[in-house]
RNA sequence: CGGAGCGUAGCGCAGCCUGGUAGCGCAUCUGCUUUGGGAGCAGAGGGUCGUGUGUUCGAAUCACACCGCUCCGACCA
């Protein structure tokens, strides 16, 4: 059939598309009928024409409004029409008949349009249908329904998260793990309407995240994503990371900077490019890093043939790689500026980036490039660069724990996961929330690996010529990563107060009126009193969000954000002296926001330094709780092993605890693929160690050190 | 590089199976109402449907190729 000769009852000029899209507008539609809770239904629902659109000859006359629910197999099976099945309606009295859909379905509502309706452009007849996006009805979209509110229908209890709450905990981000939708049809008296509703799961609560820990990798990345941390660039790999998560590194370089100079060190800076043949001095280290090694072969770009491509003229002599790190580099300086014994020891680092071509990246945890801290030190004796080795894990330790709120277990990597070059490599190992392990520093002795490879040599009190002992450690923007799987909730990040950004923020309650001066004026002073308060060590960081948003708004954008302290300030409190404030930590009572009023000089001259002190040590306390209780020991061969680490792999699943007899080479090997079948590798051996020892787990000989083995990221 | 999924408005997603006018929610803008706080109502603006080629009268939809993203592997101090 010729498609020009269709009449086209449905098409409308360009120009009037507006009337269209009010056609198409279930919920105009459904507000003819006058039920309320139709209209609203459809406004969760997603609405199309189906194809029965343009099969007018299908619809009968006289039907205003036909309602049919059905499971998308019923509806196949049916034929691609429902309004067949049931009767026809009165405007006035909504669906008559309703089918039941159980479990995720399709329901479908015909609404046969007819001339009756008030929109005349659209003529004859035809049927749009709508069908549930499962779950509670609700899209995925975390900025549906969920949070703003706006769907969900009245009277049930809970779906209009404005007013009862979320709907639903809508903690999938895919269609393929829906939630059941209950769809009910109730029949109504005589006269009466009928009701479609969704009943909703018991489960309220709304969040200010879309999704919860229960899916840790996806919550992860909406956290960072939520919380204004960094967001991924059109480098693959890469990140942009925002002022937000900007300003938690920029504390940690600060206080870890006062830390790394109060112990001897001092800061320079290094080229970002290294002569290739630097790092083939090195064999394991070129070994370590030929594979993820970005090259520079080319100094200038052409246009040849229209495209702009390296010019073939300008290849380098030499090519230029970008450091991975930059202990090749640093040693050829180290290897010129040390001559004598009175030259040691030579202690320096740099903040820096560096480059990984990895092959998976994640926001902070892993990506191609990323800002780190370096140091590297040259020693006359093994034994001082051993010291200088463990000193400066000792300051990662108590770094991370003191100001990241962030515990970890101080240890010595397994040979198999050592630096390359590095003849003992040590971590601070961190559990998060999912209970995997974080690498979150490590401190490297080189022994005289690169010192021979660089000729780093210098005249000893004898007068003989002897090769220095060198170190390296490092900690990177990883540690962010490590604080948001350590502290956040389902309400997005909670960051400790000696490392936010912002540790008090006060949101006005603004309304576009004439108190709005006085209430301003007040949240101006009180932001001036605290700014002259300080917490560990700073004067405090306090941030009075004038921007022109939403109060509400700007109160949950801090509480992703995970801004210690929030402070609001209506009208009322500003005319009684007093504040609102809610703690981060302890956001919710029960599912209610706690939020507490105080006076304002007692907050000022009491509170908030003592509130940010109690925040920081209860994040500290939390976590501490969890990595101390989640270090499984007593396990003594691999059938336990098997068994901790059986069934479901989202589950937690902390660490073990195993004795071993610290093989090497082949051994070692067997025993890496063995944990691999689980997923599981060494983590390190904790530098505290038992006087005694079971056999080995892996080989049953005598045991001689204890490790952790787990997941870990 | 292997397996799977995805790419449609600023964001999140329907629509694709069965080709026939580009949709929904949020966000944005406007108006009215509301104001101890995650507002309501009405209206409006916004889209090369990842790119290319093919099939077709007609492609978001079908086919092929490519690009990109995510997850699982491989890889990773």
């Amino acid at each position: 059939m010729d498609h020009r000769a269709r009449p086209p009852l449905y098409r409308l000029h360009p120009a009037r598309r507006h009337q269209r899209r009010r056609a198409l507008h279930l919920p105009h539609r459904l507000a003819a009928c006058g039920d309320r809770s139709l209209r609203r239904a459809a406004a969760v629902f997603r609405l199309r024409l189906c194809a029965e659109w343009r099969r007018p000859d299908r619809a009968q006359p006289g039907h205003r409004l036909v309602a049919a629910a059905a499971p998308r197999r019923a509806a196949a099976a049916g034929g691609h029409c429902r309004q067949c099945r049931a009767g026809p309606l009165d405007p006035g009295r909504g669906p008559e008949r309703l089918g039941r859909a159980a479990g995720a379905g399709r329901l479908r509502v015909s609404v046969l349009l007819d001339d009756g309706l008030d929109q005349p452009d659209l003529g004859g007849t035809g049927h749009a249908s709508f069908r549930t996006c499962g779950g509670h009805g609700l899209g995925p979209d975390r900025h549906s329904a969920v949070r703003h509110g706006g769907a969900g229908l009245p009277g049930d209890g809970g779906l209009s998260p404005s007013r009862h709450g979320r709907a639903v905990q809508h903690p999938d981000l895919r269609l393929r793990d829906r939630r059941p939708c209950h769809i009910s049809a109730v029949q109504a008296p005589r006269g009466g309407l009928n009701h479609t509703r969704f009943l909703p799961e018991p489960s309220p609560m709304q969040r200010a995240l879309d999704i919860t820990r229960s899916r840790f990798a996806d919550w992860y990345q909406a956290v960072v994503r939520d919380a204004d941390m960094a967001e991924t660039s059109p480098v693959r790999g890469a990140m942009v990371i925002k002022p937000w998560g900007y300003g938690v590194w920029e504390q940690i370089q600060q206080e870890l900077d006062r830390r790394i100079k109060a112990t001897g060190h001092e800061n320079c800076y290094f080229p970002i490019f290294i002569p290739l043949s630097f790092i083939a001095k090195e064999a394991d280290h070129v070994e370590g890093f030929a594979k993820e090694m970005a090259v520079v072969t080319h100094h200038r770009l052409k246009n040849i043939d229209g495209k702009l491509q390296p010019d073939p003229d300008a290849k380098l002599e030499e090519p230029l790689v970008v450091r991975p790190t930059s202990e090749t580099i640093i040693g050829d300086a180290f290897s010129r500026w040390i001559k004598s014994h009175r030259d040691l020891p030579l202690l320096i680092n740099q903040w820096a980036n560096v480059v990984r071509w990895e092959m998976r990246p994640r926001l902070f945890l892993r990506t191609t490039e990323f800002l780190w801290q370096e140091g590297h030190t040259a020693h006359a004796s093994a034994q001082d660069a051993e010291a200088e080795t463990m000193r400066m894990l000792e300051v990662y330790r108590s770094f991370s724990e003191d100001y990241l709120a962030m515990p970890v277990i101080a240890g010595e990597k397994p040979e198999n996961e050592r630096f390359p070059g590095a003849v003992a490599t040590y971590s601070i190992e961190a559990m998060m929330q999912d209970g995997k392990a974080l690498q979150a520093g490590t401190s490297h002795f080189l022994g005289t690996h690169f010192a021979e490879a660089q000729g780093i040599k210098f005249q000893d009190e004898a007068g003989g010529v002897s090769l220095c002992n060198t170190t390296s450690w490092g900690v990177s923007t990883r540690l962010i990563g490590g604080v948001i799987m350590t502290h956040g909730d389902d309400d997005g990040l909670r960051l400790p107060p000696a490392i936010a950004p912002r540790q008090i923020v006060v949101v006005p309650m603004l309304r576009d009126k004439p108190e709005d001066a006085e209430v301003l004026k007040y949240c101006e002073d009180l932001v001036a009193a605290l700014g002259q308060l300080s917490a560990f060590g700073q004067k405090l960081r306090v941030l009075l969000d004038t921007k022109k948003i939403k109060s509400a708004e700007k109160r949950w954008n801090w509480v992703r954000r995970g801004a210690p302290i929030i402070i609001e300030v209506g009208p009322r409190d500003a005319a009684g002296g007093n504040i609102t404030y809610m703690r981060r930590d302890q956001l919710r009572d029960g599912d209610k926001v706690k939020s507490l009023a105080v006076g304002r000089q007692e907050f000022v001259e009491e509170k908030a330094v003592q509130l940010l002190v109690e925040i920081q040590a209860g994040l500290y306390a939390d976590a501490r709780h969890r990595l101390d209780s989640n270090i499984k020991t007593g396990v003594t061969d691999w059938a336990g092993v098997e068994e901790y680490f059986s069934g479901d792999e989202d589950a937690f699943k902390g660490w073990l605890k195993v004795s071993w007899a610290k093989p090497g080479g082949a051994e070692l090997e067997a025993v890496e693929t063995k944990l691999k079948t689980l997923k599981l590798t060494i983590r390190n051996a904790p530098l505290q160690q038992p006087a005694a020892f079971a056999p080995c787990l892996f080989t049953g000989a005598p045991g001689v050190e204890e490790i952790l083995i787990g997941r870990a990221y």
